[in-house]
DNA sequence: AATAATTATGAACGATGTTCAAAATAATGA
DNA sequence: TCATTATTTTGAACATCGTTCATAATTATT
């Protein structure tokens, strides 16, 4: 029953969405509960609901962070040759969701239930992804169209983020780890070599 | 408080499938629930732990129908060519996933929070889809040996997958619909170009 | 007809998301 | 300094959830 002015109102969404992405890493989805994430910051349930619309909400701006996040870690790979770079991409890709299963699976798997649209603050992101993944595919066949560019890279990508999906799920039924990894070097390889070569008779 | 032996135990739990099956149909995720699925066939909540251990093993139950009937639809692919035959099956998971989306998402995402194993019942079934694609490939190419074979069909497979995703989940931002069967074509088309050619240099 | 075995119930428990009147504090103006 | 206004935080309340279990109701068996 008070004010206690402890921190402002972006410092509180801040400490809230920090608060819930420990608890996603350390106890994962089901753990997560505005009573949960409140009683984490010192803070009463209902006091998250004058900082986030809803539940809902605080996952979409957790999501975002979650992007970000992700885009930064793309940003470290250092190979300039393109499909050494796609691969690094790749690789990255796959160790985050590695490191981070929880809220690596909600961003795929949040707001899943009816029309309810993505957020343009995450399909910025989204895009802001593929656009890397464009320009190594725009070094490899410099006369393409943007328009089959962007398809290419779609297509490419989806199957990176199938391989994180299943490997991750557990659902390949291999020997597990490494199979994965191998798995990103057969579908870079095999796509790009199979992308460019159009001499060579049509298979 | 009566026993009414209106249905044999067996029937009883197919029911509730069928139930639960029509409510993620039409209603989605969030409105599957004991006391709904128990409403619907005219029970009580308590009831439906007599027919399952709990709402977890009810979720395992109905994957393993899911992916019978997806199977069942692998099967009507009448394509002989191999190649062919991986795009029929790439077009009929994808169209099952379009058709049936709440209970596709339902196999991939239930059962993620901790280290729960995927039931026998399941994994039997995943293997038996993704043998499927290998008898294509080892028709493609057939002195290949069995470690690969399984090796390359979850990495194609993933792919598909991913594409089917990504879709569903509205994450891709082109065209919608038909984007996704070019980007489909696209992945069959170049993974097996690419992996069949290992002639005409290393790009 | 009496007894045993089965089956369905619904109340109960703890937990969830969410709302909102009230309470407690801070900011402001006198 | 004090009264007033504006803001912030609460905690109780509501409906719903999964789950358990003693008990009631019915069938099967003796």
């Amino acid at each position: 029953m008070a004010r206690r002015n402890d921190h402002s109102r972006d410092e509180l969404r801040e400490m809230a969405l920090s608060a819930a992405e420990r608890v996603l890493q350390q106890e994962g989805f089901k753990a997560l509960s505005a009573r949960r994430v409140a009683a984490d910051i010192g803070y009463s349930a209902g006091s998250l609901y004058t900082l986030f619309k809803n539940l809902d909400d605080l996952c979409w701006q957790l999501n975002a962070r979650t992007l970000t996040q992700l885009l930064a870690e793309l940003d470290r790979v250092e190979q300039t040759d393109a499909k050494s770079c796609l691969l690094a991409y790749g690789h990255a890709y796959m160790a985050f969701a590695h490191d981070h299963p929880a809220r690596w699976a909600l961003l795929f798997e949040h707001g899943g239930s009816r029309d309810m649209p993505t957020p343009a603050s995450l399909s910025e992101r989204i895009d802001s992804l593929f656009a890397r993944v464009e320009v190594c595919l725009q070094q490899l066949k410099p006369e393409m169209p943007a328009a089959e560019c962007a398809l290419t890279a779609r297509t490419l990508w989806s199957g990176v983020h199938g391989i994180a999906v299943l490997a991750l799920r557990q659902k390949l039924f291999l020997d597990q780890a490494q199979s994965a990894d191998k798995m990103l070097q057969q579908l870079v390889d095999h796509f790009i070599k199979g992308w460019l070569i159009e001499e060579c008779r049509d298979a």
